[in-house]
DNA sequence: TATAAACCTTCCCATCATGGCAAGGTCAAG
DNA sequence: CTTGACCTTGCCATGATGGGAAGGTTTATA
């Protein structure tokens, strides 16, 4: 297969997959003649691993230790575990933060009138007035 | 004042002061006669703005727009209120979609033993297996 | 068979907001 | 006058991704 056919097959752009290999979270693959990659069912197997994960928002050094703990066929499940527990935790820090922003924003809007006046309780909170 | 002072008094780094003013978020200011940028009270005033707009999450675009009217004085705050929702509106949609990986990756961590066993349905998951 | 379309290659650039570093000029205090 | 703190510009890096150019290859079609 070339990479156009793996990309379609993966779900992986041609640009991510040469990206992945460049940076290691694949091996270099065989060439043709002429210099075109070729790929193997197993290799598009190990693409959608890595796809599923990025969609899982899992960030590429995790899929680095997923991808080595998959192909490991002794891991202990423990250190999978280990590392998804870990990215919920990061996530609900995200999503703690966000939460907040968002509370903050959503507060400020709500003082502010949005008629065809300039009085505005958000610029206010911006600019450091604490009140009117 | 110069740079480093106007830093310390709005909490933007000089760095960044630098490259608000590169990119036309503020004005050019103007410079000593050794080149240094010179800086006044409302320089920090409008430095603690966009400082603020950065800690709830806005856009530099959003800034810039939100910098506009805070220096118009006849601004309706409508708009002001417009551009403060459409960003809770963004935030929500972020939240919403880290609540959604953060339950999907919480969901397969459940299932997992995190054991010294190799079985793991994270990583089946992250496979396309559907079930053991 | 000739040619065009579709594909592949590498290389460079851009994102977004931020930091780091380096080489060199300036200023203030000792 | 030296030292140290400060300023300048400029380049590089981030993380994961896309865009595009310039040029070579393969395949399909006229």
């Amino acid at each position: 297969m070339n990479i156009g056919t793996v990309a379609g097959n993966s779900g992986v752009s041609a640009k991510m997959i040469r990206y992945y290999e460049e940076t290691g979270l694949i091996p270099h693959t065989r060439r043709s003649d002429s210099g075109y990659r070729k790929y193997d069912q197993t290799d598009v197997h190990t693409l959608r691993f890595i796809r599923r994960a990025r969609d899982l928002g899992f960030s590429m050094e995790r899929i680095r230790e997923l991808l080595k703990l998959w192909q490991d066929r002794g891991r202990p499940s423990r250190e999978v575990k280990a590392i998804a527990l870990n990215h919920v935790a990061e996530l609900d820090a995200d999503i703690a933060k966000l939460i907040s922003l968002r509370n903050a924003v959503s507060h400020l809007a709500g003082l502010c009138h949005g008629d065809d006046h300039p009085e505005c309780p958000i610029l206010d909170g911006l600019s450091g007035e604490v009140a009117g």
